[in-house]
DNA sequence: AAAATATAAGACTTTTTTATCCGATTTAAA
DNA sequence: TTTAAATCGGATAAAAAAGTCTTATATTTT
């Protein structure tokens, strides 16, 4: 469904603000090890984030990542999806018709747009806060 | 969502199921030209889906492909999704955890849950017969 | 001021997906 | 029986996505 650079977006975004919360600033190398993934694309992709204001990062010795309390609990996980992967999840027919829409149905998408409204509106709901409430409150993981 | 090749996939069977049920045998080139795909590429798909029994072919002059009206009332969306793209619609983690699951879940496991669910179960329910219904009914397009 | 540390940016490489090409095989028609 | 039409299968090519590397730039610490 998402890229693997949206997915690991997704996954630094949390890591990040779960540092945020206990006072922590974080860097690319800790991202990478605590959401196992590669370190030099991580980077890239912290990049992203940082361009659309998603985190904050400082250069320099004792540098890295950041994110305000007010960004982590007002953030919806809407908004890396479109930071990384683009509008495609809300705007492109699942059949790939560029001319497919409401008055031009593709054959699959009544059954679809359903589907389409609960996955954005649950895309829309869930912020980063909630994202890393569950990663405490329910022993949730982000790596392996 | 899906990969090219399955949408590709899709597209290739809903046209040759409207054909069949005109009391046409098509082939690739008309398959390619009716839903707009890559010719060669098209018929390497035609071959998993023959593979997959969902569509059938007959080889020399005159052959081309075919489908039974049994096939076409009784096959389901997912079904060409699983021939294709495999099961990771239904079972793979969206964050890409390979340990994710109900007793040990990623932080977006349980906001995603209901919605996989609604997804599935709109690819089981809906049939090959719906989608070319969609098509003649309600002007549905396969291509542009 | 210099050294060390960290992100930023762009070029490059690898892997996967998408797509093409060609020869072999099968079958129907001439 | 020959020829033409069609799928099948494997090798190859191109494009896109994923991932790496190197240099530049910024900032803190010493």
């Amino acid at each position: 469904m998402f890229s693997k650079a949206c997915e690991y977006a997704i996954k630094a975004t949390i890591f990040t603000a779960k540092q945020a919360l206990e006072g922590k600033r974080t860097n690319v190398k800790e991202i990478a090890e605590g959401i196992d993934s590669p370190e030099a694309f991580t980077a890239k992709i912290l990049q992203i984030l940082v361009k659309h204001q998603i985190i904050l990062s400082q250069k320099g010795a004792g540098g890295g990542f950041d994110m305000q309390a007010e960004k982590i609990q007002n953030t919806s996980l809407i908004e890396i999806v479109l930071a990384v992967d683009g509008d495609a999840i809300i705007n492109r027919c699942v059949l790939g018709l560029k001319q497919c829409s409401g008055a031009n149905p593709c054959p699959f998408h009544e059954k679809y747009a359903p589907v389409r409204m609960k996955l954005v509106a649950s895309l829309k709901e869930t912020t980063i806060a909630d994202l890393v409430a569950g990663l405490t409150t329910r022993m949730a993981i982000l790596k392996e």
